[in-house]
DNA sequence: CATATGTCCTGAGAGC
DNA sequence: TGCTCTCAGGACATAT
């Protein structure tokens, strides 16, 4: 579930980390399956300890802590998994903690007396534990992470989309889905995203028209920068957090995931329909998205 | 090569 | 109340 926005929160959340030096790291014991890390715990606790964070970035849907500018931590969320500083959600669900120390270079006097800011725990919590960790040199990092997926999705243009999709024949709304294409969009982010373009979800990428991937190009960047204003969406199932524990709000601005049976918002006379497509639920209003047409977008 | 399907895992919620 | 069943969907492995 956290898609780029909920993961860009997540970055912005943490990155109180930068300056703080590796204390230990270990992957917790918690009763459940222990997460996917990668090396062994020992060799990545070995290899960053007492190294400075020196950035926290992210690359579509993950989560990069770079450490001596050298070696980075890729945290993958997958479906359930938050990157938190404080505030357990549930205590069971803790798999995996780095614990920091401020740099010598790093502390100044004010920070020198005051206990709770020469230390930080940074938290890897995952109801369901299909997260991963995976410790990069940068040359695994172009090798196993840059090459393999798409560009960022706030990165893409009408002419990237032209030139990464119109040859496939998929339906967009899967395509969208695939980070080898671009990354960053998840199924909600990939409904609401074509909504607002008013272009119909089962279309074939190759049919798609020029003015309507200028279309797609355009709403991906009001959608995801919309929510990121919004700290992402927490759905009713409450998984999602900020990193001190916190939910997103732009659910309340979906107008068409999970609102099946709703009357859409913009056309009024539309139902917001659900269908399944590569065993994923599209949410969509038959007549705002139409496969051809001139219909304006909400654009 | 491109595309489609199955699998991982847990907890919430439905239905009986 | 308490059981079983289904579903949620991100990324990757395997199949077509």
């Amino acid at each position: 579930m956290p898609e780029l926005p909920e993961v860009e929160t997540m970055c912005r959340g943490i990155r109180s980390i930068e300056g703080y030096q590796v204390h230990r790291v270990k992957l917790i014991p918690c009763g459940l399956k222990p997460i996917s890390v990668t090396p062994e715990i020992g060799e990545i606790s070995q290899t960053l300890d007492r190294r400075t964070v020196t950035g926290v970035t992210r690359l579509g849907k993950r989560v990069l802590i770079w450490f001596d500018e050298k070696y980075l931590l890729v945290i993958e969320p997958r479906m359930t998994g938050l990157v938190m500083l404080e505030n357990p959600p549930n205590f069971t669900h803790l798999r995996f903690e780095v614990l920091f120390q401020r740099s010598r270079k790093g502390l100044d006097k004010q920070h020198a007396k005051s206990a709770n800011h020469r230390t930080k725990k940074l938290l890897f919590w995952d109801r369901r534990g299909l997260g991963t960790i995976r410790l990069m040199n940068e040359d695994q990092y172009q090798s196993d992470l840059k090459l393999r997926l798409g560009p960022d999705a706030l990165e893409m243009t009408a002419k990237l989309f032209l030139e990464r999709f119109a040859k496939t024949s998929r339906a967009i709304k899967v395509a969208l889905l695939d980070q080898g294409l671009v990354a960053g969009i998840g199924n909600i982010y990939a409904a609401e995203i074509l909504f607002l373009a008013g272009v119909d979800p089962r279309t074939q990428c190759n049919r798609l028209s020029r003015k309507q991937w200028e279309r797609v190009a355009s709403a991906t960047r009001v959608i995801l920068n919309a929510a990121i204003k919004y700290e992402g969406s927490t759905l009713s199932d409450g998984t999602y957090r900020n990193a001190i524990n916190g939910e997103g709000s732009y659910q309340q601005c979906h107008r068409v995931y999970d609102r099946e049976g709703n009357p859409c918002s913009r056309c009024a006379e539309g139902i917001i329909q659900r269908i399944v497509q590569a065993q994923r639920s599209t949410f969509f209003c038959r007549s705002c998205q139409r496969k051809r047409g001139q219909h304006p977008s909400l654009l």
